[in-house]
DNA sequence: TGTACATCAGTGAACGCGCGTTCACTGATGTAC
DNA sequence: TGTACATCAGTGAACGCGCGTTCACTGATGTAC
């Protein structure tokens, strides 16, 4: 995964608009911290996620954190934002690749199948923060979800009324189909990372990647391509 | 769940085969601690797993638990192992109530989706177990998962594989299609439970779940019931 | 242009916490003789 | 039937650990005058 995904995105710009740094006062803590944090994360999972070795790391207090995060938990809500943000653009990469043809529903069956892969793959490349992007530590699930906030699932959801309004999908399936797609991809997910499937050597586990992705291909009622 | 789903299976008779109590020797430390470490299990889930606290409520020394479980881990496992039971019980349950018809296909669909409802019931109704069940930590990867260990998933291998016996199921979907089943209804019950689903309101929850197994009945190429 | 000063962003020491685990020990038990 | 004794299954005190967090403090900064 490209350095980029986990890179620092300004949340507290300095009146002079410029980061600074070798001084006292450090310029971009936060960043700093959250970046270092999302290495802890990537390394280790959620668990790993300590807010003293993040300060540590950046050569700062751990007293200095509290300036810039109320707690331990807001760090890690930080944390979780840049791994969903992470996994999002995987799955937007591999959408980059998909040249489009002239037909509509063999593309979205592809880019279906893309946007899956690529929630497959970062799981499997980057299981710390797989697993700390659906942490659920602390951070209380909101009475109503927010799923707009998920933009992997917005990224599958698109993809989806794409192959209704192209007459790919029956609109009657098309209520829940996001949840249920994205249940087959997340299940398989978490079964490849911590469940019974864990140990499977590289073949089965493409095997079984691919039979999940049919299922859904073939359980939403889309014929496979050729 | 009835409480057998989580009681004691004796791991350690005693000569007289009887349980003693009331005394210096407890008699069946061993089930007694691990039947404690579930219900934490049930309240808090896997982080609520404590040692001492187990101890505690048995009414015994910390260092006792020691002459029965080589470590924290040991028993983390025990529990593991109970919740999974549990949940292959409910599952069992569920089945066990499908009256069987002349129609060997119709009875295979319906009891595919007991199985798939139980496990998502258990889940929902059995959290701390459910999330306890698929604890990764410290508990340490098979270089080749054993799946025969998971009565969940091979009561839905089964299932299955009687599907494809009568025909149900062509026998070319036959190979991944219990891990590709196993999937979708484990990424719902982690979206549901832990992920961005969370929230979601008792009647959306259950449309959900009927989408998800909708998506794994016409996955597999049955045809749903009238 | 200087300077006083409010404010922001750091510091280091310390606290309490509760855990898993170990130590040297004692009470209970059942069996060989 | 009694008894010595090896063994099993408990006890209580203690340790180290590293965390999140708070405290009173200081260094740096930019602006009002």
């Amino acid at each position: 995964m490209p350095i980029s995904d986990i890179s620092p995105q300004p949340r507290h710009k300095t009146s002079s608009n410029r980061i600074r740094r070798d001084r006292y006062h450090h310029g971009d803590l936060t960043n700093a911290l959250t970046q270092a944090a999302v290495h802890l994360a990537s390394t280790g999972g959620p668990e790993a996620v300590v807010l003293r070795e993040a300060a540590r790391r950046v050569g700062v207090s751990a007293t200095a954190a509290y300036r810039h995060f109320a707690s331990h938990q807001d760090l890690m809500r930080a944390v979780k934002d840049r791994s969903l943000a992470a996994l999002a653009a995987t799955m937007q990469r591999e959408l980059a690749a998909i040249a489009p043809t002239c037909n509509p529903i063999e593309d979205g069956l592809r880019r279906l199948r893309a946007a899956g892969n690529g929630y497959l793959h970062f799981a499997l490349r980057q299981p710390g923060l797989f697993r700390t992007a659906f942490f659920r530590g602390g951070v209380s699930a909101t009475a109503s979800p927010d799923l707009g906030a998920y933009r992997a699932f917005q990224l599958v959801s698109e993809i989806l009324d794409d192959l209704v309004a192209c007459g790919g999908i029956s609109p009657d399936r098309r209520p829940y189909a996001p949840v249920a797609t994205w249940s087959a991809v997340h299940g398989l997910a978490m079964l490849l990372l911590d469940g019974p499937l864990a140990g499977l050597p590289e073949t089965a586990r493409g095997e079984a990647i691919e039979a999940a992705l049919d299922l859904i291909v073939a359980g939403l009622g889309l014929c496979p391509p050729d």
